[in-house]
DNA sequence: GGTATTACTGACCGGCGGTACAGTTTCCGG
DNA sequence: CCGGAAACTGTACCGCCGGTCAGTAATACC
């Protein structure tokens, strides 16, 4: 047998990440997992101790590649403009993007998953999700508030919920897209989260799109 | 045994709805529910035919509800003010009343949860939870609208993408809270959703806030 | 070339899951 | 007061579920 077995712990992963977020932490059995996998019983619980194991790799790799994303948006985003509005308004609009190359619907938030099952999902899963989200919270309230010292916003706002707004607007375009099954729905509500930070932060002056 | 069955069978659906909300439908074990319910499974059985009939049950009661809420919301806001614009910014202040009012962390969304479950959903249901949010979109696609054409946007926008980001900050508002444990964060959103629809009709004119 | 370690197999188990069903109590119309 | 439907009970069934374990194959190292 091959030394590397990360491969087949991968393909475990891969698979029941797809299940999961497809009918939920509950309804994914090791059984049909192991199954589609093409491994055995034995092979899993070598690689998971446990079921909550499993679970908690899976949230883990999730928030690292979400870190990263954010990360690199950010990065190019604070390259392509000095300005911090221009930077915020670049930022929301490579997810806009990314989004809108989604042409089928897509399986959905592994956060939002886990949070609606939290009664089956261990606390450490669980401060995992929630660290995620003060990590977008914080990440974001600083951008945000650099922006309103510059430019005064047009409503008096709390600059941390601008900012959750924009997580907000994540999950919830991920439900409505998946529900009514319009991949496009996800950009398209992006999109208003970029107008309204747009029109909070526009100087009243000249003009807003051009 | 008295004779009217309705009350236990309500009894069984707000157990299960609760539980559903928690744990999702697959982590939500019949016996569970009758236990806490305080009936047979036998009695079970009697109300409904099967798991699925109860998840069926529960997604139409839902959706009854949630259609109440929203024509009260909206025969309110309509009779405060004659303005289209006004009588949108006082339905969604009404949520955000409601909203406020809520001190613990407060269950979700039938139509999330099922949506993160779809896999193990039946068409059915899941086709009840679309039309329902074809319900707020063609319904707010109609006020605002009527908003549109009295107030030009102050941004190009399509109407019914706006009519989404209500129903969008909805659901993202409702996991954010959930996760983060902050029960005014569903109500904060709100705010930000009022704002942008707010700043998207202003008139350029005199000032936003006052 | 032997040996320790890693990667994997496959059979097995106790329990809980949803479901079926035959019987029992309650109540209402006639 | 009696038949019959509605509401409910108790139990038994069986498949699937998470998890265990003793064993085996392949490789790495010495």
């Amino acid at each position: 047998m091959p030394r590397d077995g990360t491969v087949t712990r991968n393909k475990i992963m891969d698979i029941a990440q797809q299940m999961v977020l497809d009918v939920g932490l509950s309804g994914t059995s090791v059984d049909k997992v192991i199954d589609r996998a093409g491994v055995t019983k034995g092979t899993f619980f070598y690689h998971f101790k446990t079921k909550h194991d499993l679970a908690a790799a899976l949230i883990e790799r999730y928030a690292d590649q979400d870190e990263h994303h954010f990360h690199d948006a950010m990065d190019k985003a604070e390259q392509l403009a000095r300005d911090p509005l221009q930077q915020l308004l670049i930022f929301v609009g490579l997810f806009i993007e990314m989004a809108e190359r989604l042409e089928e619907p897509f399986p959905g938030c592994l956060y939002a998953s886990y949070c609606y099952q939290s009664g089956a999902i261990s606390k450490q899963s669980l401060a995992q999700v929630e660290r995620m989200m003060r990590f977008w919270r914080q990440q974001l309230t600083a951008k945000i508030a650099a922006v309103g010292t510059a430019y005064p916003p047009r409503i008096p706002v709390e600059i941390h919920q601008v900012a959750d707004h924009v997580l907000t607007t994540f999950e919830g375009a991920f439900i409505l897209a998946k529900v009514m099954k319009e991949p496009k729905l996800a950009a398209e509500q992006l999109v208003q989260c970029r107008n309204y930070l747009e029109l909070l932060f526009a100087t009243p002056g000249p003009r807003i799109n051009g």
